[in-house]
DNA sequence: TCGTCCTCATTCTTGCGCTTATGGTCGACA
DNA sequence: TGTCGACCATAAGCGCAAGAATGAGGACGA
Protein backbone atom coordinates (compact mmCIF):
# COMPACT_ATOMS: atom_id res chain seq x y z
CA UNK A 1 0.00 0.00 0.00
CA UNK A 2 1.37 3.32 -0.89
CA UNK A 3 0.95 6.15 1.60
CA UNK A 4 0.97 9.86 1.60
CA UNK A 5 0.85 12.25 4.47
CA UNK A 6 -0.65 15.50 4.68
CA UNK A 7 -0.21 18.24 7.13
CA UNK A 8 -3.41 20.14 7.76
CA UNK A 9 -3.99 22.71 10.68
CA UNK A 10 -5.57 20.36 12.40
CA UNK A 11 -3.04 17.43 12.63
CA UNK A 12 -1.33 14.90 10.03
CA UNK A 13 -3.51 13.02 7.60
CA UNK A 14 -2.71 10.17 6.02
CA UNK A 15 -3.48 8.92 2.67
CA UNK A 16 -3.55 5.22 1.63
CA UNK A 17 -3.88 3.89 -1.64
CA UNK A 18 -3.16 1.81 -4.76
CA UNK A 19 -1.69 3.24 -7.30
CA UNK A 20 -5.49 4.13 -8.87
CA UNK A 21 -7.31 4.78 -5.99
CA UNK A 22 -7.17 6.24 -2.55
CA UNK A 23 -8.78 3.72 0.42
CA UNK A 24 -7.99 5.49 3.10
CA UNK A 25 -7.83 8.82 4.43
CA UNK A 26 -7.30 9.02 8.55
CA UNK A 27 -6.04 11.89 10.65
CA UNK A 28 -3.18 10.25 12.78
CA UNK A 29 -1.44 10.97 16.03
CA UNK A 30 1.77 12.73 15.99
CA UNK A 31 3.22 16.20 14.64
CA UNK A 32 5.77 14.92 12.11
CA UNK A 33 5.10 13.69 8.17
CA UNK A 34 6.62 10.19 7.72
CA UNK A 35 5.73 9.80 4.25
CA UNK A 36 6.49 12.36 1.86
CA UNK A 37 5.99 12.65 -1.96
CA UNK A 38 8.74 10.87 -4.03
CA UNK A 39 9.05 9.76 -7.18
CA UNK A 40 7.16 6.51 -6.64
CA UNK A 41 4.09 8.15 -5.17
CA UNK A 42 1.07 7.26 -7.30
CA UNK A 43 -0.34 10.83 -8.84
CA UNK A 44 -3.95 9.88 -6.89
CA UNK A 45 -2.57 10.16 -3.83
CA UNK A 46 -0.94 13.22 -5.03
CA UNK A 47 -4.17 14.65 -6.07
CA UNK A 48 -6.06 14.02 -3.09
CA UNK A 49 -3.62 15.38 -1.26
CA UNK A 50 -3.91 18.67 -3.13
CA UNK A 51 -7.49 18.47 -3.27
CA UNK A 52 -7.04 18.57 0.20
CA UNK A 53 -4.89 21.32 1.01
CA UNK A 54 -7.55 23.47 -1.29
CA UNK A 55 -10.08 22.65 1.09
CA UNK A 56 -8.45 23.45 4.16
CA UNK A 57 -7.79 26.93 2.78
CA UNK A 58 -11.87 26.91 1.83
CA UNK A 59 -11.45 27.30 -1.79
CA UNK A 60 -12.52 23.65 -2.34
CA UNK A 61 -16.55 22.47 -1.47
CA UNK A 62 -16.52 19.50 -3.33
CA UNK A 63 -13.74 16.28 -4.25
CA UNK A 64 -12.97 15.02 -7.42
CA UNK A 65 -10.64 12.06 -7.13
CA UNK A 66 -11.18 8.41 -7.65
CA UNK A 67 -11.27 6.48 -4.14
CA UNK A 68 -13.67 3.51 -2.99
CA UNK A 69 -14.87 2.22 0.72
CA UNK A 70 -15.20 -1.25 1.58
CA UNK A 71 -17.58 -2.43 3.51
CA UNK A 72 -21.59 -3.96 4.08
CA UNK A 73 -24.23 -3.16 2.49
CA UNK A 74 -25.64 -1.14 5.56
CA UNK A 75 -22.34 0.48 5.71
CA UNK A 76 -22.20 1.72 2.19
CA UNK A 77 -25.67 3.00 2.10
CA UNK A 78 -24.89 4.96 5.28
CA UNK A 79 -21.97 6.62 3.39
CA UNK A 80 -23.60 7.26 -0.03
CA UNK A 81 -26.25 9.06 2.31
CA UNK A 82 -23.39 11.05 3.62
CA UNK A 83 -22.50 12.65 0.55
CA UNK A 84 -25.42 13.82 -0.09
CA UNK A 85 -25.34 16.85 2.63
CA UNK A 86 -24.20 19.78 1.46
CA UNK A 87 -20.67 22.16 2.57
CA UNK A 88 -21.50 23.89 5.78
CA UNK A 89 -24.73 22.13 6.59
CA UNK A 90 -25.85 18.85 8.97
CA UNK A 91 -27.94 16.32 9.65
CA UNK A 92 -28.64 14.48 12.61
CA UNK A 93 -28.19 10.58 12.16
CA UNK A 94 -32.18 9.91 12.05
CA UNK A 95 -31.86 11.83 8.98
CA UNK A 96 -29.79 9.14 7.15
CA UNK A 97 -31.58 6.59 8.91
CA UNK A 98 -34.56 7.64 7.25
CA UNK A 99 -33.22 8.79 4.00
CA UNK A 100 -31.92 4.94 4.17
CA UNK A 101 -35.50 3.84 4.58
CA UNK A 102 -34.61 2.29 7.96
CA UNK A 103 -35.91 4.86 10.12
CA UNK A 104 -35.17 3.13 13.66
CA UNK A 105 -31.50 2.22 13.00
CA UNK A 106 -30.11 5.51 14.26
CA UNK A 107 -27.58 3.40 16.36
CA UNK A 108 -26.70 1.18 13.66
CA UNK A 109 -25.90 4.62 11.71
CA UNK A 110 -23.30 5.87 14.54
CA UNK A 111 -21.46 2.50 14.08
CA UNK A 112 -21.11 2.72 10.46
CA UNK A 113 -20.36 6.25 10.71
CA UNK A 114 -17.29 5.03 12.86
CA UNK A 115 -16.20 2.85 10.35
CA UNK A 116 -15.89 5.51 7.77
CA UNK A 117 -12.42 5.28 6.58
CA UNK A 118 -12.12 8.28 4.52
CA UNK A 119 -12.10 11.61 6.22
CA UNK A 120 -13.21 15.04 5.07
CA UNK A 121 -14.31 13.36 1.61
CA UNK A 122 -17.37 11.18 2.78
CA UNK A 123 -18.35 13.89 5.68
CA UNK A 124 -19.43 11.87 8.94
CA UNK A 125 -18.36 15.70 10.77
CA UNK A 126 -21.66 17.04 8.97
CA UNK A 127 -23.66 14.28 10.88
CA UNK A 128 -24.82 15.51 14.68
CA UNK A 129 -26.86 14.62 17.10
CA UNK A 130 -30.96 15.58 16.60
CA UNK A 131 -30.62 17.91 19.68
CA UNK A 132 -27.97 19.66 18.34
CA UNK A 133 -24.50 18.23 20.30
CA UNK A 134 -21.73 16.42 18.01
CA UNK A 135 -22.25 13.54 19.91
CA UNK A 136 -18.58 11.79 18.81
CA UNK A 137 -15.92 11.49 16.24
CA UNK A 138 -13.47 9.12 15.26
CA UNK A 139 -10.54 12.24 15.31
CA UNK A 140 -11.74 13.71 18.15
CA UNK A 141 -14.38 16.15 18.60
CA UNK A 142 -12.45 18.97 18.78
CA UNK A 143 -12.10 18.54 15.15
CA UNK A 144 -15.61 17.86 14.12
CA UNK A 145 -16.08 21.31 16.05
CA UNK A 146 -12.95 22.73 13.85
CA UNK A 147 -14.37 21.41 10.39
CA UNK A 148 -17.75 22.45 10.41
CA UNK A 149 -16.93 25.99 11.63
CA UNK A 150 -14.27 26.01 8.88
CA UNK A 151 -16.92 25.15 6.02
CA UNK A 152 -19.42 27.87 7.51
CA UNK A 153 -16.76 30.58 7.63
CA UNK A 154 -16.27 29.51 3.78
CA UNK A 155 -19.92 28.95 3.13
CA UNK A 156 -20.40 30.20 -0.10
CA UNK A 157 -23.84 33.23 -0.45
CA UNK A 158 -26.57 31.91 -2.39
CA UNK B 1 -7.91 -39.61 44.36
CA UNK B 2 -5.84 -42.28 46.21
CA UNK B 3 -2.93 -43.57 44.83
CA UNK B 4 -0.97 -46.78 45.71
CA UNK B 5 2.14 -48.65 43.82
CA UNK B 6 2.61 -52.01 43.17
CA UNK B 7 6.42 -53.31 42.22
CA UNK B 8 5.60 -55.77 40.36
CA UNK B 9 7.77 -57.96 38.14
CA UNK B 10 7.92 -56.18 34.98
CA UNK B 11 7.52 -52.62 36.21
CA UNK B 12 5.30 -50.34 38.97
CA UNK B 13 1.88 -50.80 38.74
CA UNK B 14 -0.24 -47.56 39.90
CA UNK B 15 -3.30 -48.12 41.63
CA UNK B 16 -5.74 -45.21 41.62
CA UNK B 17 -9.17 -45.34 43.19
CA UNK B 18 -11.34 -43.56 46.03
CA UNK B 19 -12.25 -45.00 49.38
CA UNK B 20 -14.50 -47.27 47.86
CA UNK B 21 -13.56 -48.79 44.16
CA UNK B 22 -10.75 -48.63 42.21
CA UNK B 23 -10.69 -46.75 38.87
CA UNK B 24 -7.34 -46.95 37.41
CA UNK B 25 -4.30 -49.54 37.50
CA UNK B 26 -1.50 -48.77 35.11
CA UNK B 27 2.25 -49.60 34.31
CA UNK B 28 4.10 -46.17 34.81
CA UNK B 29 7.43 -45.51 34.15
CA UNK B 30 10.51 -45.68 36.86
CA UNK B 31 11.59 -48.24 39.04
CA UNK B 32 10.88 -46.22 42.45
CA UNK B 33 7.91 -46.28 44.51
CA UNK B 34 6.35 -43.29 45.47
CA UNK B 35 3.39 -44.07 47.06
CA UNK B 36 3.01 -46.49 49.71
CA UNK B 37 0.99 -47.85 52.20
CA UNK B 38 0.32 -45.78 55.10
CA UNK B 39 -3.02 -45.16 57.30
CA UNK B 40 -5.04 -43.49 54.91
CA UNK B 41 -4.93 -45.76 52.30
CA UNK B 42 -8.69 -47.29 51.12
CA UNK B 43 -8.12 -50.50 51.99
CA UNK B 44 -9.71 -51.73 48.79
CA UNK B 45 -6.40 -50.36 47.22
CA UNK B 46 -4.77 -52.60 49.77
CA UNK B 47 -6.51 -55.59 48.21
CA UNK B 48 -6.34 -55.01 44.68
CA UNK B 49 -2.52 -54.95 45.27
CA UNK B 50 -2.61 -58.23 47.66
CA UNK B 51 -4.61 -59.79 44.58
CA UNK B 52 -2.26 -58.64 42.10
CA UNK B 53 0.90 -60.18 44.05
CA UNK B 54 -0.85 -63.18 43.87
CA UNK B 55 -1.51 -62.81 40.39
CA UNK B 56 2.53 -62.49 39.47
CA UNK B 57 3.49 -65.41 41.92
CA UNK B 58 0.93 -67.40 39.52
CA UNK B 59 -1.47 -68.20 42.49
CA UNK B 60 -4.29 -66.07 41.43
CA UNK B 61 -6.33 -66.38 38.37
CA UNK B 62 -9.50 -64.83 38.81
CA UNK B 63 -9.70 -61.19 40.30
CA UNK B 64 -12.62 -60.26 42.94
CA UNK B 65 -12.24 -56.92 44.09
CA UNK B 66 -14.80 -53.85 43.27
CA UNK B 67 -13.81 -51.83 40.25
CA UNK B 68 -15.38 -49.48 38.07
CA UNK B 69 -14.71 -48.39 34.55
CA UNK B 70 -15.67 -45.47 32.67
CA UNK B 71 -16.16 -44.71 28.70
CA UNK B 72 -18.96 -44.70 26.17
CA UNK B 73 -21.16 -47.64 25.45
CA UNK B 74 -18.91 -49.12 22.27
CA UNK B 75 -15.88 -49.23 25.08
CA UNK B 76 -18.10 -50.97 28.07
CA UNK B 77 -18.93 -53.62 25.47
CA UNK B 78 -16.07 -53.79 24.27
CA UNK B 79 -14.30 -54.51 27.70
CA UNK B 80 -16.66 -56.86 29.58
CA UNK B 81 -16.11 -59.08 26.31
CA UNK B 82 -12.72 -59.17 27.21
CA UNK B 83 -13.61 -60.52 30.40
CA UNK B 84 -14.90 -63.45 29.32
CA UNK B 85 -11.77 -64.55 27.87
CA UNK B 86 -10.13 -67.38 30.60
CA UNK B 87 -6.94 -67.17 31.94
CA UNK B 88 -3.97 -67.88 29.78
CA UNK B 89 -6.10 -67.82 26.58
CA UNK B 90 -6.26 -65.70 23.52
CA UNK B 91 -8.52 -64.25 20.79
CA UNK B 92 -8.57 -61.46 18.22
CA UNK B 93 -9.76 -58.32 17.55
CA UNK B 94 -12.15 -59.98 15.24
CA UNK B 95 -13.39 -62.39 17.66
CA UNK B 96 -14.23 -59.66 20.18
CA UNK B 97 -16.19 -57.46 17.10
CA UNK B 98 -17.96 -60.71 16.65
CA UNK B 99 -18.79 -60.91 20.15
CA UNK B 100 -20.07 -57.87 20.66
CA UNK B 101 -21.94 -58.18 17.61
CA UNK B 102 -20.30 -55.42 15.38
CA UNK B 103 -17.91 -58.17 13.19
CA UNK B 104 -16.39 -54.64 10.99
CA UNK B 105 -15.37 -52.69 13.85
CA UNK B 106 -12.26 -54.28 14.90
CA UNK B 107 -9.78 -51.17 13.87
CA UNK B 108 -12.49 -50.01 16.69
CA UNK B 109 -12.15 -52.33 19.20
CA UNK B 110 -8.36 -52.11 19.28
CA UNK B 111 -8.74 -48.42 19.91
CA UNK B 112 -11.07 -49.01 22.46
CA UNK B 113 -8.87 -51.87 23.53
CA UNK B 114 -5.98 -49.21 24.58
CA UNK B 115 -8.12 -46.78 26.02
CA UNK B 116 -8.81 -49.52 28.96
CA UNK B 117 -7.33 -47.94 32.12
CA UNK B 118 -7.30 -51.56 34.06
CA UNK B 119 -4.54 -53.28 32.90
CA UNK B 120 -4.44 -56.82 33.79
CA UNK B 121 -7.83 -56.97 35.43
CA UNK B 122 -9.30 -56.52 32.14
CA UNK B 123 -7.04 -58.54 30.02
CA UNK B 124 -5.92 -56.54 26.61
CA UNK B 125 -2.91 -58.56 26.92
CA UNK B 126 -5.07 -61.48 25.89
CA UNK B 127 -6.22 -59.96 22.46
CA UNK B 128 -3.81 -60.89 19.42
CA UNK B 129 -3.87 -60.01 15.68
CA UNK B 130 -5.86 -62.93 13.67
CA UNK B 131 -2.32 -63.75 12.48
CA UNK B 132 -0.96 -64.84 16.08
CA UNK B 133 0.59 -61.28 16.51
CA UNK B 134 0.70 -59.23 19.30
CA UNK B 135 0.62 -56.11 17.44
CA UNK B 136 0.07 -53.58 19.92
CA UNK B 137 -0.01 -52.87 23.81
CA UNK B 138 -0.09 -49.79 25.98
CA UNK B 139 2.53 -50.63 28.24
CA UNK B 140 4.87 -51.84 25.72
CA UNK B 141 4.93 -55.37 23.91
CA UNK B 142 7.69 -56.63 25.91
CA UNK B 143 4.80 -56.53 28.95
CA UNK B 144 2.39 -58.45 26.78
CA UNK B 145 4.32 -60.99 25.26
CA UNK B 146 5.43 -61.31 29.35
CA UNK B 147 2.29 -61.85 30.47
CA UNK B 148 1.20 -64.23 28.24
CA UNK B 149 4.23 -66.63 28.96
CA UNK B 150 3.70 -65.75 32.31
CA UNK B 151 -0.44 -66.75 32.48
CA UNK B 152 0.73 -70.39 30.07
CA UNK B 153 3.37 -71.05 32.66
CA UNK B 154 0.87 -71.42 35.28
CA UNK B 155 -2.03 -72.62 33.30
CA UNK B 156 -3.91 -75.09 35.48
CA UNK B 157 -3.86 -78.87 33.74
CA UNK B 158 -7.76 -79.77 33.23
C1' DT C 1 6.09 -60.34 3.27
C1' DC C 2 4.50 -56.06 1.66
C1' DG C 3 1.26 -52.87 0.05
C1' DT C 4 -3.63 -51.51 -0.64
C1' DC C 5 -8.24 -50.94 0.49
C1' DC C 6 -12.11 -51.51 3.57
C1' DT C 7 -14.35 -50.41 7.95
C1' DC C 8 -15.52 -48.20 12.63
C1' DA C 9 -15.54 -45.41 16.88
C1' DT C 10 -13.05 -41.39 18.57
C1' DT C 11 -10.76 -37.31 18.55
C1' DC C 12 -9.42 -33.16 16.41
C1' DT C 13 -10.47 -29.48 13.42
C1' DT C 14 -13.62 -26.15 11.09
C1' DG C 15 -17.29 -23.54 10.18
C1' DC C 16 -21.78 -21.81 10.73
C1' DG C 17 -25.50 -20.13 13.58
C1' DC C 18 -27.21 -18.29 17.80
C1' DT C 19 -26.56 -15.28 21.82
C1' DT C 20 -24.73 -11.37 24.12
C1' DA C 21 -22.56 -6.94 24.43
C1' DT C 22 -21.57 -2.69 22.37
C1' DG C 23 -21.99 1.97 20.11
C1' DG C 24 -20.64 8.67 17.32
C1' DT C 25 -29.03 7.77 18.92
C1' DC C 26 -33.84 9.34 20.10
C1' DG C 27 -37.63 10.43 22.63
C1' DA C 28 -40.19 10.58 26.81
C1' DC C 29 -40.36 11.69 31.50
C1' DA C 30 -38.96 13.68 35.98
C1' DT D 1 -30.11 18.32 32.92
C1' DG D 2 -30.16 13.21 33.88
C1' DT D 3 -32.11 8.70 33.40
C1' DC D 4 -34.27 5.02 31.00
C1' DG D 5 -36.04 2.06 27.58
C1' DA D 6 -36.25 0.85 22.76
C1' DC D 7 -34.10 -0.25 18.21
C1' DC D 8 -30.40 -1.70 14.79
C1' DA D 9 -26.03 -3.60 12.68
C1' DT D 10 -21.47 -5.49 14.16
C1' DA D 11 -18.20 -7.95 16.69
C1' DA D 12 -16.99 -11.31 19.82
C1' DG D 13 -17.99 -15.41 22.49
C1' DC D 14 -20.02 -20.22 22.56
C1' DG D 15 -22.10 -24.41 21.15
C1' DC D 16 -22.88 -27.83 18.18
C1' DA D 17 -22.49 -30.47 14.13
C1' DA D 18 -20.22 -32.08 9.97
C1' DG D 19 -15.81 -33.47 8.01
C1' DA D 20 -10.96 -35.15 8.27
C1' DA D 21 -7.57 -37.69 10.51
C1' DT D 22 -6.27 -41.56 13.48
C1' DG D 23 -5.28 -46.36 15.14
C1' DA D 24 -3.31 -52.13 19.34
C1' DG D 25 -7.13 -54.94 12.40
C1' DG D 26 -8.32 -57.89 8.61
C1' DA D 27 -8.74 -59.60 3.87
C1' DC D 28 -6.78 -59.81 -0.48
C1' DG D 29 -3.56 -59.72 -4.35
C1' DA D 30 1.23 -59.31 -5.97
Amino acid sequence: MNKLDYKSPIGIVEIVGTEEVVSSIMFIEGDEVSNTVNSETPQVLVDCSIQLDEYFKGERHVFSFPYNFEGTEFQKKVWNALTTIPYAETGSYKDIATAIKNEKAVRAVGTANGKNRLSIIIPCHRIIGSNGRLTGYAGGLWRKDWLLQHERSFKREE
